[in-house]
DNA sequence: CGTCTTTGACCTGCGC
DNA sequence: GCGCAGGTCAAAGACG
């Protein structure tokens, strides 16, 4: 974790390269220096992530889309730089600054913590968890704030869980939550779906097992999900729900007008 | 009253 | 063998 040059969280590293959203799986050969696409990746990763700060300021549900985007940005991207050993995925999302004392990284399962400990390298407390779902289960997370940036939560999952994700999606539709699974799969562009809860501060990803033998949702967020085609979801997402927030058209709509406005010559504003 | 979190003690692996 | 650091246990308290 010291190759962290800009207080993000390291794993994002490598995967920042390819973009704002970073792919996993064999990167394809560098045609510049790898540091210097890594900078470059940062630099844009930054300035698009501030504009989007700017645009979501007060919109909850389009900002746990942004958490996400950020989640998903800065997790591992390369085998090698986050995996030394098999099984174990590493994860890094920004916490709510009102959550800034919390340790839990919500990823629609149910954890039990089992222990807490100071590590040295790390003045912020690392949680240990276990999932509650059934006492079988083998999956094990940490969760420790990082020491640059204690908003960026790191979740470290080794092993799988040996049964399905329990069915929050009904939980949050019963609770006035924002979903999109009905949407994803009717289009048919691609077999998830996306919860919010009511508070915009909580998001669940649902992939289907069945489609994905063996697979288990902690390990499609950290893994396979960052392809393209989920760049293009989460687009979409963001997009659906500005679109349908008629406060957030309304304000687009006045600071276009003012913009206009501002051009016109002679104007006062 | 059941469940969950907290936290100090204990266990284990590893480097010296 | 010893010490250190990370990981786990389990009793006690908090909470709904």
């Amino acid at each position: 974790m010291e190759d962290s040059s800009n207080g993000e969280c390291s794993s994002h590293a490598a995967g920042a390269a390819s973009g704002l959203l970073p792919l996993f799986g064999p990167s394809p050969p560098p045609a510049e220096s790898l540091e210097g696409r890594l900078r470059r990746a940062s630099e844009e990763n930054r300035r698009l992530a501030g504009a989007l700060d700017a645009i979501l300021a007060d919109r909850p549900g389009a900002r746990a889309l942004a958490a996400v985007g950020n989640a998903v940005a800065q997790a591992p991207a390369t085998a090698d730089a986050v995996e030394p050993r098999p099984g174990v995925r590493t994860v890094c999302a920004r916490a709510e600054p009102a959550d800034a004392d919390a340790n839990h990284l919500n990823d629609g399962y149910h954890w039990r913590k089992y222990g807490q400990k100071v590590t040295r390298d790390n003045p912020y407390p690392r949680a240990y968890f276990r999932c509650a779902h059934s006492p079988s289960c083998p999956i094990k997370k940490k969760v420790q704030r990082s020491a640059e940036d204690k908003l960026m939560l790191v979740a470290t999952y080794e092993g799988e869980h040996n049964h399905a994700r329990r069915d929050l999606q009904s939980e949050y539709a019963s609770s006035n939550a924002f979903t999109s699974s009905q949407q994803q799969q009717q289009a048919g562009s691609w077999p998830c779906s996306i919860s919010i809860d009511s508070l915009g501060r909580t998001i669940t990803f649902d992939l289907p097992d069945q489609q994905r033998p063996g697979s288990n949702a902690a390990e499609e967020v950290v893994g396979e999900v960052v392809t393209p085609e989920f760049r293009k979801v989460l687009v979409d997402e963001l997009a659906s729900l500005l679109k349908n927030d008629s406060e957030f058209m309304e304000s687009l709509t006045s600071a276009v007008a003012a913009r206009m406005m501002e051009r016109i010559p002679g104007h006062i504003s």
